[in-house]
DNA sequence: CTGTTAGCGCCTTCAT
DNA sequence: ATGAAGGCGCTAACAG
């Protein structure tokens, strides 16, 4: 049997109360008396019973969720995830909220995290926007003990405690090398199509991509960037636009969100031969990858960075560590073959 | 707050004994009493605190890995994760065996199942080789009801209750894709490497590959299967003598371990330019990924792969659900560009 | 500063 | 067939 309390107080000649004391480091116990917990702790190897502690303490973390709103697949599947854990917490002690935002927009995200610090939860997740107001947001949230994790794109200037997502400049080197050894010899230009360049995980993957395609794809040149909001329509325009322009493209990296405009665009001008690789697997994109339109995908699963997020909010709230190789998210390659069945 | 067994005693007008009686649907409770205890549970809409009832049971779960011995990185890498896991299972309520039996050994497999049987775990997580003996010896464990996971290579004729592993066939089929598209017109066969058909996960990868290869790459000509048993010094043997009956060879899949053997064959023949899809990623594969003899690597995260099998053995053992997503061991492709920093 | 006592939600004797 | 009482390992009042 591991040893309790109990024995701890029996070993050290004092009682549970002043074991409970030097457990939590609560004030009022002599630098002795510690010292003589102590030492029983360490000889007798103690380790506490989380379960134990959080059933005594009829625990229950409060958790905020604040996710861009808008009509993204991507981010419409990270709110049913959120839902799916909401529909988990009663097993799991938590009360999750969620606090829709409008997409790219800093100041509204900064003012959804001081009201979520209003709330006083145990932890925030919040799919950050890279700007001055949201870090300052984030810090007065850890000056005050509470929680941060960012979800999908990073703020890594920021306190924030964690990031669950991929990496992002990975992401963008694994789609350069993919569509450079795709499409080989044939020639022509690559386009880049992006959200937003606000976002740091659209950054990041257009430097990671750049930088492979410079190193390792010379001479292939790569058109300027489009930025497209993420949004379906004024995507599918830029796209047919885009191919009008230039009609020898070869290959296309779409790296945000909107992808259903690109297909749209590429179907409607007979040239679902060229070379896509895009993110996010949704019904729209899974589509597309099967039917031969989208080349390739990569994916985050938005289910295992909401567990993630909890997990590691849940451990921070009450300063227990994290175990790293659990909450590294990865970044999936879908071919058509190697598509999951699930629902997304 | 949620209902308490206090609750459902108080809805029902009996005592709390009553009421754990029928929770755990032990016998000695009259058919009326049941009835008004149920529909208290259901009208109050009782779930019951997993964590509360595993600490008054004071329970344990015994579980018993039973893993192939020898020397393969992948496997040695398998047991180190449940080392790490044995390392965690004070916190986890679990009690981890490791029992190693000879690798591709269908009858000291049998045995060593046999072996875990008498200890009378609750649960036993099996590398499984396809063969009539290993189903028959699952069989006995399942009748007894001991939860039984297979990991990596799974036995689905059989009853076991889990498989915690990828799907092969996919695994194949996606390694098709990669290196037909990588070689595009460059001329060539493509040979294939195997450890042993006796293995159920060998063998669907080699059908999902040749399946890929007749429908989209129907030109390009595929060697005859080579046996190197996972064996480094057998597969660096094997390779030479491939390479020189075949000097234009233009892609290699090798779709078991040994890749030490094939790396070293490559290296020493100068041949580091034929196109090497591998599985599996070991210090070694990491290196030739990285050097270049490797183009690509799929692999199954040993980590994950036992984790999930402890939890889905723990769930199983009290005949809880299981969720589904959470479970699904993903094929990871990595390129030299997505990496991940870890240990592996 | 330290100790006593009564729970948290559930399970398990042992009576009745 | 049913109930009362005590305990799992920990924490939280409240005394002293």
């Amino acid at each position: 049997m591991r040893p309790t309390v109990h024995d701890i107080a029996a070993e050290a000649g004092v009682s549970l109360a002043t074991v409970d004391r030097v457990l939590n480091n609560r004030p009022g116990v002599r630098e002795l008396t510690r010292d003589k917990v102590e030492r029983a702790i360490a000889s007798l190897g103690y380790v506490r019973d989380v379960t134990a502690a959080n059933l005594a303490k009829g625990r229950s973390y409060k958790l905020i969720f604040i996710l861009p709103a808008g009509d993204n697949s991507f981010m419409r599947g990270l709110e049913t995830e959120v839902r799916e854990a909401m529909a988990r917490s009663a097993a799991e002690r938590t009360e999750i909220d969620i606090l829709p935002v409008p997409a790219f927009d800093p100041q509204a995200l900064a003012k959804a995290l001081a009201e979520a610090h209003r709330r006083r939860p145990a932890g925030v997740a919040v799919v950050a926007i890279d700007a001055p107001e949201v870090t300052d947001a984030v810090r007065r949230l850890r000056d005050d003990g509470i929680a941060v994790v960012t979800l999908v794109s990073d703020l890594p200037g920021s306190s924030r405690d964690h990031f669950a997502g991929i990496d992002n400049i990975a992401a963008g080197r694994t789609a350069g090398t993919l569509i450079g050894r795709f499409l080989g010899d044939r020639l022509g230009p690559v386009a880049v199509l992006a959200g937003s360049m606000l976002v740091r995980d659209h950054r990041e993957r257009l430097e990671g991509f750049r930088s492979v395609m410079r190193e390792s794809f010379g001479s292939r040149s790569i058109l300027p960037v489009i930025e497209g909001q993420d949004d379906p329509v004024r995507v599918e325009k830029l796209v047919t636009a885009l191919i009008e322009r230039h009609p020898d493209i070869a290959g296309i990296y779409s790296l945000g969100a909107g992808n259903r405009g690109l297909v749209a665009a590429l179907e409607k001008a007979g040239r679902a031969e060229v070379c896509v690789i895009a993110h996010e697997l949704t019904p729209y994109s899974r589509a597309a990858l099967l039917s031969g339109t989208i080349d390739a995908l990569l994916n985050q699963d938005a289910g295992h960075e909401v567990r993630s997020a909890i997990r590691v909010l849940k451990a921070r709230a009450d300063g227990l560590p994290v175990l790293q190789a659990q909450e590294r998210i990865r970044i999936d390659v879908f071919l058509k073959d190697n598509l999951p069945n699930g629902q997304a």
